[in-house]
DNA sequence: GAAAAAAATTGACAAATGTCAATCGAAAGG
DNA sequence: CCTTTCGATTGACATTTGTCAATTTTTTTC
C-alpha cells in the first residue's frame, strides 16, 4: 500500500529511496470499510492521513440531525481535521469512508520529525497546504456568489469523478442545498 | 511604521533585533487612501502584504456588477491573493482600502529568502497559513450550514470591530446576501 | 432473482431571500 | 449652512429554495 504513497511523492519531488524509507518508518496503515469512521465528532485528531485508495468525506451533524459535508477526498489526497490536529481540541467533524478505503497515517509529532528530517517532504506538505488554502478561498468565493445551479455545474466540472461516485444527497449536502433542490436542478420541468 | 510589524513578530516569536533588521531590509512600504487599490483584477499579485494600520478588503465583481467580498483584513493581518502570488496568474480579485491604510510589502522572492534566512519568521508565516486554512474551513462550514441570520450573528460575534467599521452593504456582500435582506434581519417587523 | 433497503424523484405548499423602486437620514464637500 | 451623495430602510412583489409526504427507481442483500 505504501507504494501508492511513494509514487505520489516521487511524482511531486525528487526524493531518494533512503528518504522514502524514513517516511515509511513513520507511517501507520489503516483500512476502512464503507461507513467506518476515521474520526468522530468530539475526538481529537492525531493523524495526518494520506488516502492510498477509496473515498472519504468530512462532515458535521447539526442539531436537527442534518449532515453538512465540508469535503470529499480520494486517492492521493490528504485528510484530517486540521483544527483539531493543530490545536489539540475536540473535533467538530466526523470523517468516514464513503467507499472502502486504505489509509496511511502519520502521527502529528512524527509528521513534524519527518518533515524536518526530509526537507523535500516538508516542502511538499507546505505546498499542499498553500494549494488547499487557495482551493478553500475559491470555494468560499463560489458559495457566496453563485446560485445553486451554478454551484452544481461547477462541482461536476471540477470533480467529475465525485459526481459519479458520490450519492446525490451527499453532493447536495456539500453544496449546502437540499437533495430535493438538487434533484429538481437536474430534472427541470418540461418547459411546456 | 515598521515598529508595528516588529511588535507583531515579537509578540508571536522570540526574535533578535538583528533578525528583525534582516526582515526590514526586505520590506517596502505603502500608504493607501480610502478606495485606492492594492491589487486590481487581472493584475498579478507580487507581494505578501502586512497591514500596519487601516482596513482592507478582497472582492470580486461579477457580470452584473455585483461585488462579492471574500475577506476583510485589518491591523496585524496579512493580505494578498495567494493564488495569483503562488502561481503567477492574473488575479480574479480586487484588493482595496476601506479606510486609509499603511502597508508593509514583501516581494514574493524576498519573502522566500527572508523565511529561509530567519527560520522563526518562516515558522510564523507557516503557522499563519495553517490558521488561515482552519478559518476558511470553518467559514465554508458556516456558509453551507447556516441561515442568513445565523451567519450575521456569527459575524458580529467573531468580528465585532468590523461590524462597526464596515458599511452594512459590505457585510451583506461578505455574507453572500443582499443589503436589503441584512437590513431586514437587523430590523425585524414589530411582531403585532 | 425476490425482498428489503437506500436513493432519487415528484407534488403541494411554506418560508426565505432577492429585486426594484421609493424614501429617509446621515454625513461629507463645497 | 446648504446641498449633494451615500447608506440604510421599507414596501410590494417575484423567485428561489426548503419542507414534508408519497412514490418510484435503483441498489443491496440474502
Amino acid at each position: 500500500m505504501f507504494e501508492v504513497f511513494k509514487a505520489y511523492v516521487r511524482r511531486q519531488t525528487t526524493i531518494s529511496d533512503e528518504e522514502l524509507g524514513i517516511l515509511e518508518s513513520h507511517a501507520k496503515f489503516k483500512k476502512l470499510r464503507k461507513k467506518q469512521y476515521l474520526l468522530q465528532e468530539g475526538d481529537v485528531c492525531r493523524y495526518h492521513c494520506f488516502i492510498a485508495s477509496g473515498l472519504m468525506r468530512t462532515y458535521s451533524v447539526d442539531g436537527k440531525g442534518n449532515e453538512h459535508i465540508i469535503r470529499f477526498a480520494t486517492k492521493d489526497w490528504w485528510i484530517s481535521d486540521r483544527e483539531s490536529l493543530l490545536f489539540g481540541v475536540p473535533s467538530k467533524f466526523n470523517i468516514d469512508a464513503i467507499e472502502e478505503s486504505e489509509l496511511i497515517l502519520f502521527d502529528k509529532d512524527e509528521m513534524k520529525v519527518a518533515m524536518e528530517t526530509v526537507p523535500v517532504f516538508g516542502q511538499l506538505v507546505t505546498d499542499i497546504l498553500n494549494k488547499s488554502f487557495v482551493i478553500n478561498q475559491n470555494r468560499i468565493h463560489e458559495v457566496i456568489s453563485s446560485t445553486a445551479e451554478e454551484k452544481y455545474q461547477n462541482f461536476v466540472k471540477r470533480y467529475p469523478d465525485f459526481a459519479l461516485r458520490v450519492p446525490q444527497a451527499m453532493i447536495a449536502s456539500y453544496l449546502g442545498i437540499t437533495p430535493e433542490t438538487l434533484s429538481r436542478l437536474r430534472n427541470p420541468k418540461p418547459k411546456k
